[in-house]
Parts: structure tokens; C-alpha cells; sequence
DNA sequence: CAGAAATAGTTGATGTTGGCAACTATCCGC
DNA sequence: GCGGATAGTTGCCAACATCAACTATTTCTG
């Protein structure tokens, strides 16, 4: 059974131009909005952490942190422990517009406002228990 | 009532290194693999139509069709009725890929596989009802 | 019908992201 | 301490993204 996916699978594409388009809007690049997601305020994250989140290369995340650091949203600091490790914390600045970016982008696109309440809750009780299970093989990263 | 959204984003972002993945399998990049998965076969696609269908600005998908009919796997042909427009289709080898790549994309990856049949029911009937509906204002495109 | 305006696609310039290999600085184990 | 691992950076190059300018064609309008 494999029809759900590709239903679900759909509803991406579909939502494809979503995420771009949003992150246009606070002049940020979509990887830009996913490194400011998963900084949560008030937690320090290291570099090669982010590299896993984003599941991309390392040598990546040095220039997008360049660029969110040029503008003040964002602070390397030196690990405390480890030398070797830069850890990353929001500035002010930066939790502001992280904000406003997370409750922009939790405003649910058509196809999932347009679901009656119970399909809604019937799909958030799925999706939970898709989601709430320690996957097996040990995910790319597990943030924070 | 904004949860069931975000745990779909919460699922869309840990599968986000899912497609690149699959892209590289077949040596493709995740752009490569829209265009072929929008090329249904037997049907010839307007390259305007495939801008609107990656959401993105036109000249892009010249340099990506490029490189597709490069490989032999999209021929460009000239429209019939208006010679502006340049039509694309998919060659046997395209197809030969393209069936193969749309096999691999359908496998469910693991949250979802794990779901329970009926809760994989469940999901399906939900995201079919969000989907079929027509949208109240014009969707970017309608492939197809 | 002729000329203006609109449209499809391409090209060029520029910036961001993607991976890989090489490099530096630091840590860990023996 | 010395050798090997590890975190981040840098350089190189390919792919994409946008935007503006250009060509060829169509369509609208006077």
C-alpha cells in the first residue's frame, strides 16, 4: 500500500513553491529559514549539528552561517567543553524574526485549512503516531 | 487548529534529505527528477508550463532541459500551433528512467510505512479529500 | 493591413547552495 | 608526547535561483 504516500507525496510538490516563497518574504534563502528552525532559542547548537539537520555537507553550513551572522541574527561562539566546536546561538534580532518566521510559517496552505475539524484531528493523531516512534535505524540527527 | 500542519512540516523536514538522495541514485539532480516525474509520457509539456510547475522563473529550465536532452532522456520539439512555444517529451531511454525513478520515489519511507493498514487508510481517504477538491483561487499550475 | 503590445524561450550577469579535497587547529588514546 | 581522529574553514567547480535584456513570434488595435 503505497497510495498514501503518494498522495502525500502530492500534497509536497504541490506545496513545493511554498517554502521558498516564504522565506523570500524575510529575505532569507529556504536553507537560511531551516538553519533559524532549528535554532531554538535559549539552546546552543553546534556547526557540524546543523551539517546533520540539514543533511548536507559541512562545508556548507560555513558560508550560510557567514551570511545569517553579517546581518546580527546570529552569533558563532567557541565550545566551551571542545575547543575545536563553534556553537551557534540567535541574537535578539535574530529570535525576532525567528518568531515571526516560525508563526508565518505554521499558517497551514489550503489543501490542509480546506479539512473538515474531525479529518484534521483524525490526520494530527496519524501523523503523531507516524512520527512519535524511535525510528530504528538511528535518523540523520535528532536536534536539540 | 494549526498541529496537524505542523507535524506534516515536521515530517516533510525529516524526509528532506530524501529526494537529493534519490536523485543522486539515479544520478540526477532533485530538479531533474521533477521535470521527468511532470513528463508523463505520451504527452507533450510546453517548457512555460514546466516553470510553472517548479515554481520558478522560465530561464532556469532552460539550462535544465538543456542538460536532461544533453543525456538523450528529453527532446525539445517545436509547437505545432504557436512556433514560440518549444514542447517537451520524454525519449525511450527518458521513459526507461523515469519509470524506474517514479518506482523508487513510491516506496514509502518509514514513518509512514510503519503506520498501521488502517491508519494508512485513514491517511489515504484524508489526503485524497484534501486534495481533489478545486482550489478557490488559481493554482500556480495544473500539470497536465 | 500595419504597427504596437504581449508572449515563449534564450542568454548573460550575479548570488547562493551543493559536494569534494585539502588544510588548520584541537582533542583523544596509547 | 606522538599519531590518528574530529570540527570547521577554504578553494574549486557544477547546478539553480533571480533579474534584465534580447529574439522570434503571435495577437491586439487603430
Amino acid at each position: 500500500m503505497t497510495e498514501c504516500w503518494e498522495l502525500l507525496f502530492d500534497l509536497l510538490m504541490a506545496e513545493r513553491a511554498r517554502m521558498p516563497t516564504i522565506a523570500a518574504e524575510f529575505d532569507l534563502s529556504p536553507t537560511q529559514v531551516h538553519v533559524l528552525r532549528l535554532l531554538e532559542p535559549g539552546t546552543t547548537v553546534p556547526m557540524g549539528r546543523l551539517a546533520c539537520g540539514l543533511g548536507c555537507d559541512a562545508s556548507n553550513i560555513t558560508g550560510v552561517i557567514d551570511r545569517l551572522e553579517a546581518r546580527g541574527l546570529v552569533e558563532r561562539r567557541a565550545g566551551e567543553r571542545d575547543r575545536r566546536v563553534k556553537v551557534l546561538v540567535v541574537t535578539a534580532r535574530g529570535l525576532e524574526l525567528r518568531t515571526r518566521l516560525l508563526s508565518r510559517i505554521s499558517e497551514p496552505p489550503e489543501p490542509i485549512a480546506r479539512l473538515s475539524p474531525a479529518d484534521q484531528r483524525a490526520l494530527s493523531a496519524i501523523l503523531r503516531r507516524a512520527l512519535d516512534q524511535p525510528s530504528s535505524t538511528p535518523r540523520t540527527s535528532r536536534i536539540s
